[in-house]
RNA sequence: GUCCCCAUCGUCUAGAGGCCUAGGACACCUCCCUUUCACGGAGGGAACAGGGGUUCGACUCCCCUUGGGGACGCCA
Protein backbone atom coordinates (compact mmCIF):
# COMPACT_ATOMS: atom_id res chain seq x y z
CA UNK A 1 0.00 0.00 0.00
CA UNK A 2 2.86 2.38 -0.13
CA UNK A 3 2.72 5.93 -1.54
CA UNK A 4 -0.71 5.17 -3.48
CA UNK A 5 -0.89 8.38 -4.89
CA UNK A 6 2.88 9.11 -5.44
CA UNK A 7 2.22 8.64 -9.32
CA UNK A 8 -0.41 9.42 -11.87
CA UNK A 9 -3.06 6.65 -11.24
CA UNK A 10 -4.65 4.92 -14.08
CA UNK A 11 -7.15 2.28 -13.73
CA UNK A 12 -9.31 0.52 -16.49
CA UNK A 13 -12.70 -1.11 -17.01
CA UNK A 14 -12.19 -4.30 -19.54
CA UNK A 15 -15.05 -5.71 -20.37
CA UNK A 16 -15.76 -8.29 -23.10
CA UNK A 17 -18.70 -7.84 -25.32
CA UNK A 18 -19.89 -11.47 -25.01
CA UNK A 19 -22.58 -10.92 -23.06
CA UNK A 20 -24.80 -8.28 -21.97
CA UNK A 21 -23.67 -5.88 -19.59
CA UNK A 22 -23.51 -7.98 -16.00
CA UNK A 23 -23.83 -5.90 -12.64
CA UNK A 24 -20.63 -7.44 -11.61
CA UNK A 25 -18.86 -5.70 -14.04
CA UNK A 26 -20.42 -2.17 -13.04
CA UNK A 27 -19.68 -2.55 -9.62
CA UNK A 28 -16.31 -3.54 -10.66
CA UNK A 29 -16.13 -0.19 -12.90
CA UNK A 30 -17.62 1.85 -10.14
CA UNK A 31 -14.24 1.17 -8.12
CA UNK A 32 -12.10 1.46 -10.51
CA UNK A 33 -13.62 4.63 -11.43
CA UNK A 34 -13.75 5.78 -7.89
CA UNK A 35 -10.47 4.94 -7.00
CA UNK A 36 -8.82 6.65 -10.30
CA UNK A 37 -11.12 10.01 -9.10
CA UNK A 38 -10.57 9.70 -5.60
CA UNK A 39 -6.33 9.90 -6.74
CA UNK A 40 -6.95 12.34 -9.12
CA UNK A 41 -6.14 9.94 -12.26
CA UNK A 42 -7.61 8.45 -15.07
CA UNK A 43 -10.36 5.72 -15.90
CA UNK A 44 -10.36 3.83 -19.00
CA UNK A 45 -12.83 1.82 -21.08
CA UNK A 46 -10.69 -1.07 -22.88
CA UNK A 47 -13.12 -3.79 -24.84
CA UNK A 48 -11.61 -7.21 -24.86
CA UNK A 49 -12.76 -8.15 -27.45
CA UNK A 50 -10.39 -10.55 -29.66
CA UNK A 51 -12.77 -13.59 -29.34
CA UNK A 52 -13.93 -13.20 -32.64
CA UNK A 53 -16.32 -15.69 -32.41
CA UNK A 54 -18.33 -14.82 -29.06
CA UNK A 55 -17.86 -11.05 -29.61
CA UNK A 56 -21.03 -9.48 -30.71
CA UNK A 57 -21.41 -5.77 -32.19
CA UNK A 58 -24.84 -5.20 -29.87
CA UNK A 59 -23.35 -6.43 -26.75
CA UNK A 60 -20.86 -3.79 -27.41
CA UNK A 61 -23.84 -1.18 -27.51
CA UNK A 62 -25.11 -2.90 -25.10
CA UNK A 63 -22.42 -2.30 -22.28
CA UNK A 64 -21.53 1.60 -24.17
CA UNK A 65 -25.28 1.97 -23.24
CA UNK A 66 -25.40 0.82 -20.02
CA UNK A 67 -22.73 2.51 -18.97
CA UNK A 68 -24.09 5.78 -20.14
CA UNK A 69 -26.99 5.40 -18.65
CA UNK A 70 -25.03 4.93 -15.05
CA UNK A 71 -23.10 7.98 -15.75
CA UNK A 72 -20.08 6.68 -15.86
CA UNK A 73 -18.10 8.17 -17.67
CA UNK A 74 -14.49 7.43 -19.36
CA UNK A 75 -11.17 9.06 -19.92
CA UNK A 76 -9.78 9.33 -23.65
CA UNK A 77 -6.41 7.56 -23.40
CA UNK A 78 -4.25 10.40 -24.87
CA UNK A 79 -0.80 8.19 -25.38
CA UNK A 80 0.68 8.66 -29.08
CA UNK A 81 1.51 4.46 -29.08
CA UNK A 82 -2.69 4.62 -29.05
CA UNK A 83 -3.49 7.30 -32.04
CA UNK A 84 -4.68 4.70 -34.44
CA UNK A 85 -6.59 2.64 -31.75
CA UNK A 86 -8.57 4.63 -29.67
CA UNK A 87 -12.50 5.87 -31.23
CA UNK A 88 -14.01 8.56 -31.30
CA UNK A 89 -15.40 7.59 -28.04
CA UNK A 90 -12.54 7.11 -26.50
CA UNK A 91 -12.66 3.37 -26.32
CA UNK A 92 -9.54 0.93 -26.72
CA UNK A 93 -10.48 -1.82 -28.93
CA UNK A 94 -8.20 -4.79 -27.98
CA UNK A 95 -8.68 -6.15 -31.26
CA UNK A 96 -7.12 -3.28 -32.58
CA UNK A 97 -3.65 -3.88 -31.27
CA UNK A 98 -3.02 -6.99 -33.43
CA UNK A 99 0.29 -5.85 -34.43
CA UNK A 100 1.76 -4.56 -31.20
CA UNK A 101 0.63 -8.31 -29.79
CA UNK A 102 2.65 -9.65 -31.80
CA UNK A 103 6.05 -7.87 -31.54
CA UNK A 104 5.38 -8.56 -27.82
CA UNK A 105 4.74 -12.49 -28.97
CA UNK A 106 7.87 -12.58 -30.87
CA UNK A 107 9.78 -10.81 -28.11
CA UNK A 108 8.90 -13.61 -25.63
CA UNK A 109 9.64 -16.06 -27.98
CA UNK A 110 12.94 -14.82 -29.04
CA UNK A 111 13.64 -14.63 -25.41
CA UNK A 112 12.62 -18.07 -24.46
CA UNK A 113 9.92 -16.97 -22.02
CA UNK A 114 7.29 -18.73 -24.70
CA UNK A 115 7.74 -21.14 -26.77
CA UNK A 116 5.67 -22.81 -29.86
CA UNK A 117 3.77 -25.60 -28.84
CA UNK A 118 2.41 -28.66 -30.95
CA UNK A 119 0.92 -30.64 -28.58
CA UNK A 120 -2.78 -31.58 -30.01
CA UNK A 121 -5.97 -30.76 -28.61
CA UNK A 122 -6.33 -34.50 -28.67
CA UNK A 123 -3.29 -34.78 -26.90
CA UNK A 124 -4.46 -32.32 -24.28
CA UNK A 125 -7.64 -34.39 -23.92
CA UNK A 126 -6.10 -37.40 -23.01
CA UNK A 127 -3.78 -36.05 -20.68
CA UNK A 128 -6.58 -34.72 -19.16
CA UNK A 129 -8.69 -37.96 -18.78
CA UNK A 130 -5.52 -39.73 -17.58
CA UNK A 131 -5.02 -36.60 -14.82
CA UNK A 132 -9.19 -37.04 -13.69
CA UNK A 133 -8.78 -40.93 -13.40
CA UNK A 134 -5.55 -40.52 -11.43
CA UNK A 135 -7.05 -37.71 -9.76
CA UNK A 136 -4.52 -35.32 -10.26
CA UNK A 137 -4.73 -31.75 -10.82
CA UNK A 138 -5.69 -30.79 -14.48
CA UNK A 139 -3.50 -29.30 -16.25
CA UNK A 140 -0.48 -29.05 -19.25
CA UNK A 141 2.57 -30.99 -18.14
CA UNK A 142 5.00 -28.41 -20.00
CA UNK A 143 5.88 -31.03 -22.65
CA UNK A 144 6.47 -28.95 -25.01
CA UNK A 145 9.28 -27.16 -23.04
CA UNK A 146 11.26 -30.00 -23.95
CA UNK A 147 10.76 -30.96 -27.66
CA UNK A 148 14.03 -32.08 -29.46
CA UNK A 149 15.09 -30.29 -32.25
CA UNK A 150 14.35 -33.28 -34.73
CA UNK A 151 10.81 -33.66 -33.11
CA UNK A 152 10.22 -29.70 -33.84
CA UNK A 153 11.40 -30.23 -37.37
CA UNK A 154 9.35 -33.22 -37.62
CA UNK A 155 6.41 -31.24 -36.46
CA UNK A 156 7.16 -28.35 -39.17
CA UNK A 157 7.81 -30.90 -41.82
CA UNK A 158 3.91 -31.93 -41.38
CA UNK A 159 2.66 -28.78 -40.82
CA UNK A 160 1.48 -29.01 -37.52
CA UNK A 161 -0.56 -26.08 -36.22
CA UNK A 162 1.51 -24.89 -32.81
CA UNK A 163 0.27 -22.73 -29.88
CA UNK A 164 2.59 -20.21 -28.16
CA UNK A 165 2.91 -20.72 -24.60
CA UNK A 166 3.97 -18.82 -21.27
CA UNK A 167 6.97 -20.51 -20.16
CA UNK A 168 5.98 -20.25 -16.27
CA UNK A 169 9.74 -21.00 -15.52
CA UNK A 170 10.84 -22.69 -12.10
CA UNK A 171 8.52 -23.33 -9.41
CA UNK A 172 8.34 -20.34 -6.96
CA UNK A 173 5.37 -18.72 -5.46
CA UNK A 174 4.22 -15.66 -6.87
CA UNK A 175 3.78 -13.11 -4.11
CA UNK A 176 1.93 -9.53 -4.55
CA UNK A 177 0.14 -7.34 -1.78
CA UNK A 178 -3.46 -7.50 -2.96
CA UNK A 179 -4.92 -3.93 -2.16
CA UNK A 180 -8.02 -5.73 -0.82
CA UNK A 181 -6.88 -9.16 0.61
CA UNK A 182 -3.39 -8.25 1.58
CA UNK A 183 -0.31 -10.87 1.23
CA UNK A 184 -1.10 -13.01 -1.26
CA UNK A 185 0.91 -15.74 -3.43
CA UNK A 186 0.50 -17.97 -5.30
CA UNK A 187 2.72 -21.39 -6.58
CA UNK A 188 3.23 -21.41 -9.89
CA UNK A 189 2.55 -25.30 -9.31
CA UNK A 190 -0.83 -24.63 -9.14
CA UNK A 191 -1.55 -22.72 -12.22
CA UNK A 192 -2.32 -25.16 -14.66
CA UNK A 193 0.71 -25.45 -16.77
CA UNK A 194 2.14 -22.97 -18.61
CA UNK A 195 -0.62 -20.82 -20.11
CA UNK A 196 -1.62 -20.55 -23.67
CA UNK A 197 -1.46 -16.96 -24.69
CA UNK A 198 -1.72 -17.10 -28.74
CA UNK A 199 -4.17 -19.59 -30.22
CA UNK A 200 -3.83 -21.70 -32.98
CA UNK A 201 -5.09 -19.58 -35.42
CA UNK A 202 -3.26 -16.19 -34.51
CA UNK A 203 -5.36 -15.03 -31.68
CA UNK A 204 -4.13 -14.11 -28.86
CA UNK A 205 -5.61 -14.85 -25.38
CA UNK A 206 -6.75 -12.98 -22.43
CA UNK A 207 -3.53 -13.14 -20.24
CA UNK A 208 -1.17 -12.23 -22.04
CA UNK A 209 -3.08 -9.49 -24.37
CA UNK A 210 -4.42 -7.89 -20.43
CA UNK A 211 -1.04 -7.33 -19.72
CA UNK A 212 0.47 -6.33 -23.07
CA UNK A 213 -2.61 -3.43 -23.12
CA UNK A 214 -2.27 -2.82 -19.13
CA UNK A 215 1.32 -2.13 -19.43
CA UNK A 216 1.15 0.23 -22.62
CA UNK A 217 -1.88 2.45 -21.24
CA UNK A 218 -0.21 2.96 -18.13
CA UNK A 219 -2.20 1.08 -15.95
CA UNK A 220 -1.35 1.32 -12.06
CA UNK A 221 -3.99 0.17 -10.32
CA UNK A 222 -6.22 -3.53 -11.22
CA UNK A 223 -9.47 -3.99 -8.94
CA UNK A 224 -11.26 -7.20 -10.58
CA UNK A 225 -13.47 -10.02 -9.59
CA UNK A 226 -11.50 -12.47 -7.10
CA UNK A 227 -12.58 -14.86 -9.55
CA UNK A 228 -9.27 -13.32 -11.36
CA UNK A 229 -6.98 -14.67 -8.71
CA UNK A 230 -5.08 -16.99 -10.43
CA UNK A 231 -4.88 -14.92 -13.61
CA UNK A 232 -2.99 -12.66 -11.57
CA UNK A 233 -0.03 -14.67 -10.67
CA UNK A 234 0.01 -15.80 -14.39
CA UNK A 235 -0.16 -11.80 -15.38
CA UNK A 236 2.87 -11.42 -13.11
CA UNK A 237 4.86 -13.61 -14.75
CA UNK A 238 4.37 -11.83 -17.77
CA UNK A 239 4.88 -8.25 -16.56
CA UNK A 240 7.59 -9.87 -14.88
CA UNK A 241 9.17 -11.39 -18.50
CA UNK A 242 9.20 -7.99 -20.20
CA UNK A 243 10.59 -6.22 -17.28
CA UNK A 244 7.53 -4.06 -16.72
CA UNK A 245 6.18 -2.29 -14.21
CA UNK A 246 3.46 -5.14 -11.74
CA UNK A 247 0.39 -2.66 -11.20
CA UNK A 248 -1.50 -2.67 -8.00
CA UNK A 249 -4.20 -4.99 -7.71
CA UNK A 250 -7.05 -5.25 -5.65
CA UNK A 251 -9.47 -8.62 -5.95
CA UNK A 252 -12.98 -7.64 -5.06
CA UNK A 253 -15.52 -10.16 -4.16
CA UNK A 254 -18.01 -11.91 -6.03
CA UNK A 255 -21.61 -11.01 -5.63
CA UNK A 256 -23.67 -14.23 -4.66
CA UNK A 257 -27.54 -14.78 -5.31
CA UNK A 258 -29.30 -16.38 -2.33
CA UNK A 259 -28.23 -19.51 -3.44
CA UNK A 260 -25.06 -18.64 -2.61
CA UNK A 261 -23.78 -19.21 -6.58
CA UNK A 262 -21.58 -16.64 -8.31
CA UNK A 263 -24.40 -14.55 -9.59
CA UNK A 264 -24.74 -15.07 -13.55
CA UNK A 265 -26.88 -14.65 -16.57
CA UNK A 266 -27.12 -17.95 -17.24
CA UNK A 267 -28.10 -19.28 -13.89
CA UNK A 268 -30.34 -16.55 -12.48
CA UNK A 269 -31.62 -14.84 -14.94
CA UNK A 270 -31.76 -11.08 -15.85
CA UNK A 271 -30.91 -9.55 -12.38
CA UNK A 272 -27.54 -10.34 -13.16
CA UNK A 273 -28.37 -7.70 -16.35
CA UNK A 274 -28.28 -4.12 -16.16
CA UNK A 275 -31.43 -3.76 -18.96
CA UNK A 276 -33.72 -5.30 -16.83
CA UNK A 277 -32.46 -1.96 -14.46
CA UNK A 278 -33.22 0.36 -17.18
CA UNK A 279 -36.14 -0.90 -18.31
CA UNK A 280 -37.67 -1.17 -15.34
CA UNK A 281 -36.97 2.26 -14.47
CA UNK A 282 -34.36 2.31 -11.50
CA UNK A 283 -32.51 5.28 -10.95
CA UNK A 284 -28.18 5.09 -11.88
CA UNK A 285 -27.78 6.80 -8.71
CA UNK A 286 -30.02 3.99 -6.68
CA UNK A 287 -27.79 1.03 -8.73
CA UNK A 288 -24.63 2.85 -8.27
CA UNK A 289 -24.98 3.37 -4.99
CA UNK A 290 -26.49 -0.02 -4.12
CA UNK A 291 -23.06 -2.01 -6.07
CA UNK A 292 -21.05 0.54 -4.58
CA UNK A 293 -22.23 -0.10 -0.95
CA UNK A 294 -22.38 -3.95 -1.17
CA UNK A 295 -19.13 -5.62 0.17
CA UNK A 296 -18.18 -1.50 0.98
CA UNK A 297 -18.49 -0.23 4.63
CA UNK A 298 -17.52 2.98 5.77
CA UNK A 299 -16.21 3.82 9.14
CA UNK A 300 -18.48 6.41 9.64
CA UNK A 301 -21.77 4.23 8.64
CA UNK A 302 -22.90 6.02 5.82
CA UNK A 303 -24.80 3.99 3.20
CA UNK A 304 -25.81 6.44 0.81
CA UNK A 305 -22.75 7.19 -1.66
CA UNK A 306 -24.24 10.02 -4.64
CA UNK A 307 -21.53 9.57 -6.66
CA UNK A 308 -22.70 12.97 -8.30
CA UNK A 309 -21.09 14.27 -5.56
CA UNK A 310 -17.95 13.04 -6.50
CA UNK A 311 -15.34 10.22 -5.18
CA UNK A 312 -13.66 12.11 -1.96
CA UNK A 313 -15.73 9.46 0.38
CA UNK A 314 -14.12 6.29 -1.19
CA UNK A 315 -11.34 4.50 0.36
CA UNK A 316 -11.02 1.10 -1.02
CA UNK A 317 -9.71 -0.49 2.36
CA UNK A 318 -13.21 -0.25 3.34
CA UNK A 319 -13.68 -3.32 0.53
CA UNK A 320 -15.13 -6.24 2.46
CA UNK A 321 -12.80 -9.61 1.60
CA UNK A 322 -15.98 -11.88 1.94
CA UNK A 323 -18.61 -12.35 -0.83
CA UNK A 324 -22.03 -10.67 -0.94
CA UNK A 325 -25.40 -11.86 -1.40
CA UNK A 326 -27.25 -9.45 -3.71
CA UNK A 327 -30.54 -8.28 -1.92
CA UNK A 328 -32.83 -6.22 -5.04
CA UNK A 329 -34.57 -5.55 -1.35
CA UNK A 330 -31.84 -3.53 -0.49
CA UNK A 331 -31.91 -1.35 -4.16
CA UNK A 332 -35.49 -0.87 -4.32
CA UNK A 333 -34.95 0.45 -0.65
CA UNK A 334 -32.39 3.02 -2.69
CA UNK A 335 -34.34 3.73 -5.69
CA UNK A 336 -37.18 4.65 -3.35
CA UNK A 337 -35.00 6.74 -1.15
CA UNK A 338 -33.24 8.06 -4.74
CA UNK A 339 -36.85 8.77 -6.13
CA UNK A 340 -38.07 10.28 -3.08
CA UNK A 341 -35.53 13.33 -3.90
CA UNK A 342 -36.68 13.85 -7.16
CA UNK A 343 -38.59 17.17 -7.96
CA UNK A 344 -42.00 16.51 -9.17
CA UNK A 345 -41.63 17.88 -12.88
CA UNK A 346 -38.60 15.26 -13.72
CA UNK A 347 -40.22 12.38 -11.78
CA UNK A 348 -43.12 12.80 -13.88
CA UNK A 349 -41.07 12.69 -17.52
CA UNK A 350 -39.35 9.72 -16.17
CA UNK A 351 -42.82 8.62 -15.56
CA UNK A 352 -44.53 9.54 -18.81
CA UNK A 353 -41.13 7.45 -20.55
CA UNK A 354 -42.71 4.01 -18.46
CA UNK A 355 -46.39 3.99 -18.51
CA UNK A 356 -48.05 2.45 -20.91
CA UNK A 357 -51.14 4.72 -20.03
CA UNK A 358 -52.35 7.72 -21.26
CA UNK A 359 -51.87 11.19 -18.66
CA UNK A 360 -53.59 13.07 -20.64
CA UNK A 361 -56.68 11.59 -18.84
CA UNK A 362 -56.03 13.17 -16.14
CA UNK A 363 -55.96 17.17 -15.49
CA UNK A 364 -52.27 18.65 -14.69
CA UNK A 365 -53.26 19.21 -11.23
CA UNK A 366 -55.21 15.60 -10.83
CA UNK A 367 -51.86 14.15 -12.09
CA UNK A 368 -50.00 15.73 -9.99
CA UNK A 369 -51.84 14.91 -7.15
CA UNK A 370 -52.29 11.15 -8.37
CA UNK A 371 -48.72 11.23 -8.58
CA UNK A 372 -47.89 12.49 -5.71
CA UNK A 373 -50.02 10.62 -4.04
CA UNK A 374 -48.30 7.33 -4.66
CA UNK A 375 -44.74 8.25 -5.52
CA UNK A 376 -44.18 6.38 -2.16
CA UNK A 377 -45.31 3.27 -3.35
CA UNK A 378 -42.88 3.26 -6.32
CA UNK A 379 -40.11 0.84 -5.90
CA UNK A 380 -39.51 1.98 -9.43
CA UNK A 381 -40.68 4.16 -12.04
CA UNK A 382 -42.27 1.29 -14.20
CA UNK A 383 -44.16 0.67 -11.11
CA UNK A 384 -46.53 3.38 -12.15
CA UNK A 385 -48.33 1.39 -14.21
CA UNK A 386 -49.84 -1.56 -11.07
CA UNK A 387 -50.63 1.70 -9.34
CA UNK A 388 -52.89 3.58 -11.93
CA UNK A 389 -54.15 0.82 -14.26
CA UNK A 390 -57.61 0.69 -12.38
CA UNK A 391 -58.28 4.30 -13.27
CA UNK A 392 -58.38 3.22 -16.96
CA UNK A 393 -60.10 -0.21 -16.67
CA UNK A 394 -61.16 -2.43 -13.69
CA UNK A 395 -58.63 -5.33 -13.00
CA UNK A 396 -59.42 -8.53 -12.43
CA UNK A 397 -60.73 -9.26 -8.38
CA UNK A 398 -59.13 -11.82 -6.81
CA UNK A 399 -61.02 -14.58 -4.47
CA UNK A 400 -60.40 -12.28 -1.25
CA UNK A 401 -61.88 -9.00 -2.62
CA UNK A 402 -64.78 -10.63 -3.82
CA UNK A 403 -65.64 -12.53 -0.81
CA UNK A 404 -64.77 -8.98 0.78
CA UNK A 405 -67.43 -7.62 -1.38
CA UNK A 406 -69.96 -10.14 -1.07
CA UNK A 407 -69.80 -9.06 2.61
CA UNK A 408 -70.86 -5.36 2.40
CA UNK A 409 -73.58 -5.40 0.08
CA UNK A 410 -75.38 -3.36 1.91
CA UNK A 411 -73.08 -0.89 2.42
CA UNK A 412 -72.49 -0.83 -1.15
CA UNK A 413 -75.90 -0.35 -1.82
CA UNK A 414 -76.18 2.11 0.35
CA UNK A 415 -73.40 4.00 -1.47
CA UNK A 416 -74.63 3.99 -4.22
CA UNK A 417 -77.95 4.97 -3.48
CA UNK A 418 -76.64 7.93 -2.15
CA UNK A 419 -74.28 9.00 -5.09
CA UNK A 420 -77.20 8.53 -6.96
CA UNK A 421 -78.98 10.79 -4.86
CA UNK A 422 -76.09 13.46 -4.98
CA UNK A 423 -74.60 13.75 -1.39
CA UNK A 424 -71.14 13.78 -3.66
CA UNK A 425 -69.50 16.39 -4.75
CA UNK A 426 -67.42 15.12 -7.31
CA UNK A 427 -65.21 18.01 -7.45
CA UNK A 428 -63.95 17.60 -4.24
CA UNK A 429 -61.89 15.15 -2.87
CA UNK A 430 -62.40 16.15 0.76
CA UNK A 431 -66.48 16.71 0.54
CA UNK A 432 -66.65 12.89 -0.34
CA UNK A 433 -64.70 11.67 2.36
CA UNK A 434 -66.36 13.25 4.92
CA UNK A 435 -69.28 11.54 3.04
CA UNK A 436 -68.12 8.52 3.27
CA UNK A 437 -67.14 8.98 6.84
CA UNK A 438 -70.88 10.01 7.40
CA UNK A 439 -71.98 6.60 5.32
CA UNK A 440 -69.86 4.56 8.29
CA UNK A 441 -71.48 6.54 10.82
CA UNK A 442 -74.62 5.83 10.03
CA UNK A 443 -74.23 1.80 9.09
CA UNK A 444 -72.09 2.19 12.11
CA UNK A 445 -69.00 0.72 10.25
CA UNK A 446 -65.81 2.12 10.40
CA UNK A 447 -61.99 1.48 9.66
CA UNK A 448 -61.65 -1.38 7.46
CA UNK A 449 -64.58 -2.84 7.23
CA UNK A 450 -65.69 0.72 6.02
CA UNK A 451 -63.09 1.45 3.25
CA UNK A 452 -62.14 -1.96 2.03
CA UNK A 453 -64.77 -2.93 0.21
CA UNK A 454 -65.54 0.71 -1.69
CA UNK A 455 -61.45 0.51 -2.34
CA UNK A 456 -61.99 -3.25 -3.72
CA UNK A 457 -65.39 -2.07 -5.94
CA UNK A 458 -63.71 0.53 -7.05
CA UNK A 459 -59.98 -0.24 -7.72
CA UNK A 460 -59.56 -4.05 -7.39
CA UNK A 461 -56.91 -3.54 -4.85
CA UNK A 462 -56.27 -3.37 -1.06
CA UNK A 463 -53.92 -0.59 -1.35
CA UNK A 464 -53.69 2.87 -3.14
CA UNK A 465 -54.23 6.68 -2.43
CA UNK A 466 -57.02 7.94 -0.19
CA UNK A 467 -60.44 7.24 -1.32
CA UNK A 468 -61.52 10.76 -1.48
CA UNK A 469 -58.84 10.84 -4.32
CA UNK A 470 -59.89 7.49 -5.63
CA UNK A 471 -63.58 8.67 -6.30
CA UNK A 472 -63.02 12.24 -7.93
CA UNK A 473 -60.56 10.97 -10.34
CA UNK A 474 -62.20 8.03 -11.39
CA UNK A 475 -65.54 10.55 -12.02
CA UNK A 476 -69.05 9.47 -10.82
CA UNK A 477 -69.88 7.96 -14.13
CA UNK A 478 -66.91 5.18 -13.95
CA UNK A 479 -67.80 5.27 -10.01
CA UNK A 480 -71.52 4.25 -10.38
CA UNK A 481 -70.61 1.87 -13.51
CA UNK A 482 -68.25 -0.17 -10.94
CA UNK A 483 -70.80 -0.42 -8.27
CA UNK A 484 -73.84 -1.40 -11.05
CA UNK A 485 -74.29 -4.72 -9.33
CA UNK A 486 -75.15 -2.76 -6.18
CA UNK A 487 -77.35 -0.28 -7.20
C1' G B 1 -9.72 -34.29 -7.30
C1' U B 2 -5.86 -30.18 -6.71
C1' C B 3 -4.88 -25.25 -5.29
C1' C B 4 -6.67 -20.67 -3.39
C1' C B 5 -10.20 -17.71 -0.73
C1' C B 6 -14.13 -16.62 2.77
C1' A B 7 -16.88 -17.28 7.71
C1' U B 8 -20.98 -11.70 13.13
C1' C B 9 -28.69 -11.08 12.99
C1' G B 10 -32.75 -13.78 7.12
C1' U B 11 -29.48 -10.03 3.99
C1' C B 12 -25.45 -5.99 3.72
C1' U B 13 -22.29 -5.01 7.59
C1' A B 14 -19.67 -2.29 12.45
C1' G B 15 -16.13 -4.55 15.46
C1' A B 16 -8.40 -3.85 14.54
C1' G B 17 -7.85 -8.04 22.89
C1' G B 18 -11.12 -5.20 27.68
C1' C B 19 -15.46 0.43 25.10
C1' C B 20 -19.89 -5.78 23.43
C1' U B 21 -25.60 -6.72 27.97
C1' A B 22 -22.23 -7.28 20.07
C1' G B 23 -23.86 -1.33 17.05
C1' G B 24 -26.19 0.35 12.24
C1' A B 25 -28.97 -0.46 7.53
C1' C B 26 -32.55 -3.51 4.54
C1' A B 27 -36.41 -6.98 5.42
C1' C B 28 -39.92 -8.67 9.13
C1' C B 29 -43.28 -7.85 13.55
C1' U B 30 -45.88 -4.48 17.15
C1' C B 31 -47.69 0.18 18.51
C1' C B 32 -48.76 5.46 17.30
C1' C B 33 -50.56 8.72 13.37
C1' U B 34 -54.76 7.83 9.83
C1' U B 35 -62.35 5.85 11.01
C1' U B 36 -58.99 2.99 4.72
C1' C B 37 -53.93 2.47 1.91
C1' A B 38 -49.30 4.41 1.92
C1' C B 39 -45.87 7.91 4.01
C1' G B 40 -44.03 9.22 8.72
C1' G B 41 -42.85 8.35 14.10
C1' A B 42 -41.73 4.98 18.33
C1' G B 43 -40.45 0.18 19.77
C1' G B 44 -39.35 -5.34 19.09
C1' G B 45 -37.44 -10.15 17.73
C1' A B 46 -33.00 -11.59 15.34
C1' A B 47 -26.02 -13.19 14.89
C1' C B 48 -20.16 -13.89 16.85
C1' A B 49 -20.26 -22.02 12.71
C1' G B 50 -17.79 -25.88 16.20
C1' G B 51 -13.42 -27.43 18.94
C1' G B 52 -8.72 -26.51 20.75
C1' G B 53 -4.96 -23.11 22.08
C1' U B 54 -2.44 -17.92 23.32
C1' U B 55 -3.86 -14.33 27.19
C1' C B 56 -5.59 -11.89 33.53
C1' G B 57 -9.21 -11.30 29.46
C1' A B 58 -11.19 -13.25 23.00
C1' C B 59 -16.19 -11.55 18.15
C1' U B 60 -11.31 -9.84 17.76
C1' C B 61 -4.70 -13.46 17.48
C1' C B 62 -3.00 -18.91 16.13
C1' C B 63 -4.31 -24.08 14.79
C1' C B 64 -7.80 -27.85 13.45
C1' U B 65 -12.69 -29.23 11.93
C1' U B 66 -17.06 -27.96 9.47
C1' G B 67 -19.59 -25.14 5.99
C1' G B 68 -19.66 -22.06 1.68
C1' G B 69 -17.28 -20.17 -2.62
C1' G B 70 -13.69 -19.48 -6.58
C1' A B 71 -9.93 -21.18 -10.11
C1' C B 72 -8.12 -25.22 -12.70
C1' G B 73 -10.01 -23.61 -21.53
C1' C B 74 -6.52 -22.93 -28.16
C1' C B 75 -13.20 -18.03 -22.93
C1' A B 76 -12.77 -13.45 -20.67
Amino acid sequence: MTSLTSKFVRTRIAPSPTGNLHIGTVRTALYNLLFARKHGGHFYFRLEDTDMERSKEEFTQEIIDGFRFLGIEWDKPDFKDFADVVFEDGIVRQSTRNSAHRAYIEQLISSKRAYKCYTTPDEMEKLRESQRAQKLPEGYDNRGRNYTEDQIKEFQAENRPYVIRLNLGSERDIKWTDLVRGEMSINTRDLGGDPVIMKANGQVLYNFAVVADDADMGITHVFRGEDHLTNTAKQITIYEAFGFPVPEFGHLPLIFTKDRQKLSKRKHGDIAGVEKYIKEGYLPSALNNYLVATSYSCPSGQEIFDLAHGASFFDISCVSKSPAVYDIDKLNWYNREYMSRIPYPELLGELKKYTKFDFDKFSTADLQELIEAIRGNLNKFIDINDNIDYFYSLPELGGDLVSLIGEAKDLLSELAKRIKAGDFDFSSAEQMKSQINKLGEDLNLKGKKLFMPIRAVLSARQHGPDLGLIMKLLGKETVLARMADFG
